[in-house]
DNA sequence: TCTAGGGTCTGTAGTTGATACAGGCTCAAG
DNA sequence: CTTGAGCCTGTATCAACTACAGACCCTAGA
C-alpha cells in the first residue's frame, strides 16, 4: 500500500495506531493485507492532509464518510471552518512577507555590522 | 518579565534551557532577576518568532546581534531565505484555499448524504 | 502569629504529525 | 543454504511549546 499510494510505510502504521486507518486483516505470519477499500481510504486521508486538514478534522470527515446517514451540511461546516483558518493563515503570512521584504529592501547588504533587519527586530 | 513582554512564563524558561536566553542572575532564594537587556532580547526573539523564523534561525540572528563584527550581508541572506519560504507557504495555502472554496461552493448544504467535498476527496 | 493566596522553583510528561531506528522474523532468488 | 530485502513490534526523536506535580517562598489580612 505504501508503494501504491506513495505514503510512507511508517505513516500508514501510525494512522493505524491512532485509529485513522482500520486494523487490516493479517496473514498467518502476521503480515498486513490491504484491499482497494484501504487504499481508497488512505488516499482520502492523504488528500485531506494535503489540503491542510488536521488529523482530528480528517477523523471527523471520515466519520461522515463512514456513516452515510450524516449530512452534506455537516461536511460543509467543517470545510468552511477550515477554509476560514486557511484564509487567516494566508493573511498572516502576507503580513509577514511584507515586513520581511520591506526590511530586506532597506538592507545595504554590505560588510558593515549595522543592519536594518536587526534594527527592526530590536526596536519595533 | 512574562508580564512585561506578554511571553508565557514557561516559554521564557524553555528559551533559557535551550540557550536562546542567557541564564539570568538569581536572588539568594534562587529567584531569577531580569534587567532591560533581557527584556530587549526576549522581545527580539518574540518578534522574530512572530515573523515565522524558526528557533534555529533566531539563534542565528542572535549570534549576529551578539557579535557585532559580523555583517549585514549575513543577516540579509537569512532573511531572504526565510522570505522565500514564506512566499512558498503562501502559494501553497492559496492553492489549498482555491480547492476548498471551489468544493464548498458545489456543496448543496442540505440534509442529503451526498456531498461534493467528500466526493472530491474520495475521487480526486 | 497564623494562615490563605499567590508567586516562583525544578523536573518531567504531554501535544501534533510524523520519522527513525533497534532487534527480530520471514521470504524469494541465486 | 545463504544473502538481501521486506515486514513485524516497540520505542525514541523532532519542533516549539504547554501543563502539570510537588516543593518552596513571600505578603497581606484576621
Amino acid at each position: 500500500m505504501a508503494r501504491a499510494t506513495g505514503c510512507n510505510l511508517e505513516t500508514i502504521r501510525y494512522y493505524e495506531k491512532i485509529g485513522i486507518m482500520p486494523d487490516p486483516p493479517r496473514s498467518t505470519k502476521g503480515y498486513r493485507s490491504y484491499d482497494d477499500a484501504h487504499v481508497k481510504r488512505l488516499k482520502f486521508v492523504m488528500r485531506s492532509r494535503d489540503l491542510g486538514f488536521s488529523l482530528e478534522e480528517v477523523r471527523g470527515l471520515l466519520g461522515l464518510v463512514d456513516d452515510r446517514s450524516r449530512t452534506c451540511a455537516e461536511v460543509q461546516i467543517i470545510a468552511e471552518d477550515h477554509l476560514t483558518d486557511v484564509q487567516a493563515k494566508i493573511a498572516d503570512l502576507q503580513r509577514i512577507g511584507r515586513v520581511l521584504s520591506d526590511t530586506v529592501a532597506r538592507c545595504t547588504g554590505d560588510a558593515a555590522p549595522e543592519c536594518a533587519v536587526i534594527d527592526a527586530l530590536l526596536d519595533a
